[in-house]
DNA sequence: GCGACAG
DNA sequence: ATCTTGTCGC
């Protein structure tokens, strides 16, 4: 697929406030609302039924008219920053594309787009389907400047994604959790001092996207989901939470993820 | 100066 | 993210 804002790439020899000031172009940029074309409620991890739903019209629902969904994950060989992406639709696989790409600046909180994005866009490139939304790991509006790296690519291919993180950058959880997140859970995150959005803004929520039956022995730590492009908030857990299918990862990251082991065998540092 | 800090 | 064996719990 195409890059349609060039002007935001994540170009790593720019100086930290350059950096910064991209990211405050790439946020008043962003929209953190749901505008997207395809159905919400046909985005899920699997297959569903047999495909051959009726509808009253006399149609019927294939996974064609399913939505794309993209897997995109990050690992290190070397000094090398490897991208993998995975594209399924109904749960089945179409696609799988990657790229290895020399990392130019260390990681820096804040600056994660800029160490990584070079290698996923690159990867973006390579893939021939058109996605209808993309799951990234790392954080969305849950970032300093609302520019997070799943921001960041969203607004460059101006697609719909959504970020994924499982630890917490920035903002604070509106009410913060007695003991532990029950599975499907959901807890705001708000916007701090940290945050440029105003105090409060909800940029995101704490999402127990699994849970043990006693967590008092053990259990699971809530994922960090926010929107990255064209998702609001509210949305952007849904669909997370649509896209989980019993481990803490949604589908479309551990796909990802399992192929980025895949290509760190296969790619040399 | 001290604390916070995605992957 | 990555370095890494065993081990606890469902």
């Amino acid at each position: 697929m195409c890059v349609v804002h060039p002007e935001f790439a994540p170009d790593a020899s720019l100086s930290r406030e350059e950096m910064e000031a991209l990211q405050h172009e790439v946020a008043e940029t962003a929209i953190f609302e749901d505008e997207f074309d395809f159905d919400p409620e046909r985005v899920r991890s699997g297959p569903s039924d047999d495909g051959q739903t009726q509808l009253p019209s006399g149609k019927e629902k294939t996974a064609e008219d399913d939505p794309i969904v993209v897997g995109v994950d990050q690992a290190f060989v070397g000094e090398k920053a490897v991208s993998a992406i995975v594209a399924a639709r109904d749960g089945e696989v179409i696609e799988r594309t990657h790229a290895a790409v020399e990392t130019e600046i260390p990681y820096i909180p804040g600056l994660l787009s800029f160490r990584e994005g070079t290698a996923i866009l690159r990867a973006f490139k390579k893939l021939s389907v058109e996605p209808d939304l993309a799951i990234v790991d790392g954080s969305g509006r849950i970032h300093y400047r609302e520019a997070g790296i799943a921001t960041h690519i969203g607004v460059m291919l101006d697609l719909p994604a959504i970020g994924v993180a499982k630890n917490l950058l920035c903002g604070k959880l509106r009410d913060p959790p007695q003991g532990h997140m029950r599975e499907g859970e959901r807890i705001p995150v708000l916007a701090n001092d940290r945050v440029t959005a105003p105090n409060g803004t909800v940029i995101g929520y704490a999402l127990q996207s699994r849970q043990y039956d006693n967590p008092e022995k053990r259990h699971v730590n809530p994922l960090y989901v926010s929107p990255g492009h064209r998702v609001s908030a509210e949305m952007t857990a849904n669909l997370v939470w649509q896209l989980c299918a019993g481990y803490k990862l949604p589908e479309p990251t551990r796909r990802a993820d399992a192929y980025a082991d895949e290509v760190k065998q296969t790619v040399g540092s």
